[in-house]
DNA sequence: CTCCAGGGCAAAT
DNA sequence: ATTTGCCATGGA
């Protein structure tokens, strides 16, 4: 989590994890820690009651994706001679997710054909103006912005943020669906097929294949969900030497179809696996295999 | 200076 | 039905 050098809303502190979120309309500031055996929460502005405890226990366990059992993945990865080392280097690895539906579109749109630095800092811009700061171990946090009060941001004032014309578009328009209700998590969620709820986001003005497929994989929770012809994504197919070109389709569907109902998590390997120098990638020509305590 | 960034839309083939 | 031009700016 603290390669997201340049996100607002979250800081990692050595294996602390700081926090807000809104339970309730009420905003609760917490850590997230753990000694060896546990992980350890800590309520550090907001009421503390039974609710409170209860629907922060479920936030989390959501957003760190825990309940989940990932043996199955790891199978998958011992399977493919040169996925298998992600099994024991990305050991424990979990979704990440951004529960709130409206942050994560609005995320997603702002990381469009942009560099990710670029893009921290636009929903930074976005999130001091919109959002709620809250101080934690002397750091700012935020609250993300209320599509209430984004709906009614300007063209002007998101262009200012440096933000071109159609993104600013795009979030305000995104803004007023879930303002005036035509569009939330509960709906999405409720839709039974993958490919439908592909169509009620695409549906949405800049929401394309990519941002529905990357939303559906970080807020909904939906693990066949991946944007595939992400630049990241071929990038690692590249140096993984899986792909020959970043047109090689066929190579990429053939490389995700053992991997059914955990496609988002390959996603999130490779993309675990940019941040490690390429150099120790293992070349599958020479070293076919890693052993454990290398 | 050039090319690419965790793309998508609308106009032009 | 596919391809192309455009967006705005930061990094490499």
């Amino acid at each position: 989590m603290d390669r997201n050098y340049d996100d607002c809303m979250h800081h990692v502190n050595g294996n602390i994890v700081s926090k807000v979120i809104s339970i309730n309309q009420t905003p609760v500031a917490f850590t997230l820690g753990a000694d060896k055996k546990n992980l350890l929460v800590e309520i550090v502005d907001g009421e503390v009651n039974d609710t409170v405890t209860r629907q922060l226990t479920h936030f989390i366990t959501d957003w760190i994706d825990l309940e989940r059992n990932i043996a199955p993945f790891y199978q998958l990865l011992n399977g493919h001679k040169s996925l298998r080392y992600m099994a024991d280097d990305f050991y424990g690895l979990r979704l990440i997710a951004i529960p709130d539906l409206f942050e994560a579109l609005c995320w997603s749109v702002i990381g469009q054909q942009i560099n990710l630095k670029f893009a921290y800092s636009l929903k930074r811009r976005l999130v001091e103006k919109f959002g709620k700061p809250f101080v934690i171990n002397n750091r700012p946090v935020y609250l993300f912005p209320d599509p209430a009060i984004v709906q009614h941001a300007s063209v002007d004032e998101l262009r200012a943020m440096q933000m071109t014309s159609r993104k600013a578009e795009y979030i305000i328009g995104i803004a007023k669906l879930f303002a005036d209700g035509t569009i939330s998590k509960e709906k999405v969620m409720a839709v039974s097929s993958y490919k439908e709820r592909v169509q009620l986001l695409t549906g949405i003005k800049g929401i394309g294949a990519w941002t529905a497929n990357y939303v559906l994989m970080k807020s909904i929770k939906d693990l066949q969900a991946a944007p595939y012809g992400d630049a990241g994504l071929l990038n690692a197919l590249l140096s993984h030497k899986l792909i020959k070109d970043k047109t090689n389709f066929k190579a990429i569907e053939k490389l995700f179809k053992p991997f059914k109902g955990w496609e988002s998590y390959l996603v999130l390997y490779f993309w675990r696996s940019l941040s490690i120098s390429t150099d120790v990638l293992p070349s599958t020509d020479v070293l076919p295999l890693r052993s454990k305590d290398e």
